[in-house]
DNA sequence: GCCCAGGCACTCA
DNA sequence: TGAGTGCCTGGG
């Protein structure tokens, strides 16, 4: 990877599997808006970021040096060899080969412990706009503002502290739903130091997985999604509605497939690249609505792979 | 007006 | 342990 800083701008001259897009609207984060194509507004570590793409270079707008080299090189993984693990990944299984030639530009993220705690739990039940309507209502209510940028303003997303003076029913406010007292008690955790992300870093994921989910609303897709997206582990295979039917269609069969039985083939298939494996099947489930209308999907797929 | 969505808690057998 | 059901909300 090759950048320079000329004109204010931070230019990526040279990368290698990151396409913004595919990255950004791949189902884990929240806090990103499309302002035109391969064009986004990122708000993520108390900072809003321009991203875009122009000719061949990636061109970070309204950040320094020192914030790329600090924040964003981590945000966006750019210190991991995606092309090993999608040759890895590749080699051994032709469903999530096709997967990653449909989408390989997908990094995934290291987003921020608690944002990405609270905003899976905002996502169940719910659809992607809605949920990023949510976590923009609770940091305007209960973060800090950023600066403006094309006439909006942009807040940070609360901290513990921040959000621990929320009710139950400004939160219902928020539009959160029946969610709210979930939001309620993992706050309450967090801010007991009864969960916390230096708590969970170095125990196995099984046990960090079964701590997440003494948080109420918690369950093992919202755990795992918290492991994957904030804490680095890349053995956490998140199983919702999209993954299943993906698995159950080219492993199973197309037969409904219980979720352990879904987790123990993906941890035998993928091992510590579950995660990785997860999200472009993820992303390839649900761009083709795989499993979701049977006649139409095999169609489609067929004419893909 | 009805159905459903990127799950989970709760109840009951 | 597994099946059944309800849940805020808003878009189709």
């Amino acid at each position: 990877m090759k950048y320079s800083f000329c004109d204010g701008n931070l230019v990526l001259n040279e990368y290698d599997s990151f396409v913004i897009s595919q990255t950004l609207e791949c189902g884990q984060c929240f806090r990103f808006e499309k302002i035109g194509d391969e064009d986004y507004i990122v708000i993520a570590k108390n900072k809003v970021l321009h991203i875009l793409k122009k000719g061949s270079s990636i061109v970070f707008e309204n950040t320094t040096k020192e914030d790329f080299e600090n924040i964003w090189l981590n945000y966006f993984d750019f210190k991991r060899d995606y092309n090993k693990i999608k040759e890895l990944l590749s080699s051994e299984d032709e469903t999530v080969k096709n997967a990653v030639k449909y989408a390989p530009g997908i990094r995934i993220l290291n987003q921020d412990f608690f944002e990405c705690l609270i905003s899976f739990i905002i996502s169940q039940n719910n659809r992607i706009p809605m949920i990023k309507k949510v976590v923009s209502n609770i940091s305007q209510k209960y973060g800090n503002f950023i600066c403006d940028f094309n006439n909006e303003g942009y807040y940070s997303f609360p901290s513990v502290e921040e959000l621990s003076d929320a009710t139950e029913e400004e939160l219902m406010e928020c539009k959160t739903g029946f969610r709210a007292k979930y939001i309620i008690d993992a706050v309450e955790k967090c801010m007991s130091g009864e969960i916390s992300f230096e708590k969970l870093k170095d125990i196995p994921t099984d046990e960090a997985r079964k701590e997440l989910m003494t948080i109420k609303g918690v369950g093992p897709k919202v755990a795992d999604c918290v492991m994957l997206f904030s804490m680095g582990r890349s053995d956490a295979f998140p199983t919702d509605v999209w993954v299943k039917r993906v698995m159950s269609y080219f492993y199973f069969g197309g037969n409904d497939t219980p979720i352990k039985t879904i987790h123990k083939s993906a941890y035998d298939k993928f091992g510590q690249y579950a995660g990785f494996a997860q999200q472009y099947l993820f992303n390839y489930a649900r761009e083709f609505k795989i499993g979701a209308s049977e006649k139409k999907t095999k169609k489609q797929v067929s004419s893909l792979c």
